[in-house]
RNA sequence: GUUUGCGUAGCUCAGCAGGAUAGAGCGUCCGCCUCCUAAGCGGAAGGCCAGCGGUUCGAAUCCGCUCGCGAACACCA
């Protein structure tokens, strides 16, 4: 049910304008006493030559507006306002939600088209700071959205598992390495050694030639070296896998660069026969003066490929592999000016898909007034933040528990207690808008009050509990037109218009590739519905039509809740 | 230096294909648990939307300049 446009097709009508024009016009009044729709007249004023106040007058007196179904029409200063009839809106919105349950917010915009999220990404033999955590959160995000759009999303773990520090790993593993401790944990153990080789290789710059040796040897596909590579891959993945699992994802593939490294030889060669390639400063690059962009270096002076390259075999690999129609990378924002190269030099070569490759920044993750840097080892890794949030979590709930009298078990409080401290770190991450930096603060991240994943998945809790309760009491939420229709007065339309929101919210997340959109739009209802919950009372309420009315309007929100917090990568519970 | 992003309440952020009194959350102050979970709700205080100029009937929103902060800028990724 589209009302906007229906209003635009009959003042289109009317006015003589177009349907089009009229529909950007109409804007959302900024009190609801205003009505649901405006339509200003200001730009009439000099074709009519009339007042703006009159021009309103005038239109919201034409009869023609009497056959727009469940609409009245309020001329106020210069504008027409648009008011929904509430019963309708509130039978026509609940009854979508209770239909499609946890799902509501699905369309098939995406039916048939493959979209290719890359994110996560990390290094491997690389701790998993917050700061990893970023994109894998958006990432994870984004292709969820997708999915409830109906696309066939691949989720894809470019995984950093290439270049010399390999080399570097494999001297350092030699010569220091602890195979209890690797096996123990090997990121640490990985990590240790890697430190140690920088130290070391100031002092004895023979390390250095040892690891680029290594590096070729590994590259030329020898036994030992590669057995090496792939047993420090193979160990980190499997911690990786650990956390991954942990906040409820998956990927469906990990080629890393290693994977792409192998075609950047044909990359080049390709570029090559197309004429594309130019010498500069010893260097063979691509020249994008005409994209305003500075050249991109596909092999270096010493003939090898780089990063660029690699990355150009991954788009020819994906768009063979799964015909993308979407192809994007959820990379921190530094990176823009790369992938706009990279981009530009597809372009250049006759990629015409090359236009469906998007770069989707975030900010970065920062301390207070210190830079975040793995070697001088001033890091938040990403478990101890979970672990930290799900134990303060665990401290909240067993003090909620005891004065409320409830009977958790031990078990009960541990699993709701990883979901809600997981969730709280989750929504930190895509509460704002992704290019905002964020600066890291535990007093923040384990914040459970006001805008936060607790307090959605509290609204959600609770609505849970009292959908519980009036089952013991034989009440279900009511289903019937007629029973639902009552919902009118102001804070249960508040919540109803809100509600009715949620899809176009999806939507918008999906075409600017930001899930805050979502956790947004969830955030009103959940304050709609807490204002709401507060006033009235449901299992309550006057009469038993009232109560089942209510009851419908806390499925509702409920399932939109949980939609909407899927969306994000956060679970719900039923009670807390 | 070049390119680029940002500057909105004490703090963290929305709003920016121009429109009706600039909104949330946190923090502060004041209230609300004999009734569905107080991780909740209500109220108050708090703003020359960085500054200046321009376009417009109308600008936080568009354009230009200035100031302040950050990022990227060739053989790392």
């Amino acid at each position: 049910m589209d009302y906007k446009s229906e209003i635009a097709a009959k003042l289109a009508e009317i006015t003589g304008l177009e349907s089009e024009q009229v529909y950007k016009l109409i804007e959302i009044p900024p009190q609801v006493e205003m009505g649901d729709f405006a339509f200003p007249c200001f730009t009439l004023a000099k074709t009519l030559r009339k007042a703006p106040p009159m021009i309103a007058a005038d239109i919201a007196g034409d009869e023609r507006l009497a056959s727009l179904d469940a609409l009245t029409a309020k001329n106020v200063g210069p504008y027409v306002n648009f008011f929904i009839d509430r019963s309708y809106y509130a039978v026509n919105t609940i009854d979508s939600i209770l239909k499609a349950g946890d799902d509501y917010g699905f369309d098939n915009e995406g039916e048939g088209k493959n979209v290719i999220v890359e994110y996560s990404s990390p290094n491997i033999a690389k701790p998993f700071h917050v700061g990893h955590a970023f994109t894998t959160i958006i990432g994870n995000s984004l292709a969820k959205i997708y999915t409830k759009l109906g696309y066939n999303v691949i989720r894809m773990n470019h995984l950093g598992d290439y270049g010399t520090q390999f080399g570097k790993l494999i001297t350092a593993y030699r010569l220091w390495g602890d195979e209890n401790a690797l096996n123990e944990d090997p990121i640490t153990e990985l990590l240790r050694i890697y430190v140690k080789f920088h130290e070391e290789e100031k002092k004895d710059p023979s390390l250095t030639d040892s690891a680029r040796e290594n590096f070729k040897k590994l590259e030329d596909g020898c036994e030992e070296e590669v057995a090496l590579w792939k047993k420090f891959r193979d160990m980190s993945l499997v911690v990786f896998d650990k956390l991954y699992k942990r906040m409820g994802m998956e990927f469906d593939n990990y080629n890393g660069e290693s994977y792409y490294a192998k075609m950047a030889d044909d990359v080049a060669n390709m570029l090559k026969e197309k004429g594309l390639l130019v010498e500069s400063e010893g260097a063979q690059v691509v020249d994008l003066e005409e994209y305003g962009v500075p050249p991109c270096i596909i092999l270096k002076s010493d003939g090898t490929t780089i990063y660029a390259t690699r990355d150009i075999a991954a788009i020819l690999y994906r768009h063979e592999t799964y015909n993308f129609d979407k192809n994007i990378y959820v990379v921190g924002t530094p990176q823009a000016l790369h992938f706009k190269q990279v981009f530009s030099v597809m372009k250049k070569a006759g990629f015409d898909y090359a236009d469906n490759c998007v770069h989707v920044g975030f900010g970065l993750v920062k301390f207070k007034n210190m830079k975040f840097s793995t070697r001088d080892g001033n890091i938040v890794l990403l478990e101890d933040l979970l672990n930290e949030a799900v134990a303060k979590t665990r401290e909240v709930i067993e003090e909620n528990s005891k004065a409320r009298g409830q009977d958790m078990t031990a078990e009960q409080i541990d699993e709701i207690a990883e979901k809600v401290g997981i969730g709280a770190v989750i929504y930190t991450y895509v509460k704002s808008g992704r290019e905002r930096d964020i600066v890291f603060s535990w007093e923040e991240m384990l914040d459970f009050e006001g805008d936060t994943a607790p307090y959605l998945m509290y609204t959600y809790a609770r609505i849970k509990s009292i959908l519980r309760k009036a089952a013991e009491q034989g009440l279900a939420p009511a289903s019937e037109e007629d029973k639902i229709s009552i919902l009118t007065s102001d804070e249960e339309y508040n919540v109803i218009r809100t509600l009715a929101d949620f899809p176009d919210a999806v939507k918008k997340a999906a075409a600017s590739n930001e899930p805050f959109m979502i956790s947004r739009q969830i955030a009103l209802i959940a304050r709609n519905f807490n204002r709401f919950y507060n006033n009235s009372s449901i299992l309550n309420a006057d009469s038993e039509e009232q109560k089942v009315a209510r009851l419908a309007l806390c499925e509702a929100v409920a399932d939109t809740l949980k939609s909407g917090l899927d969306l994000l990568g956060i679970g719900v519970v039923e009670r807390m």
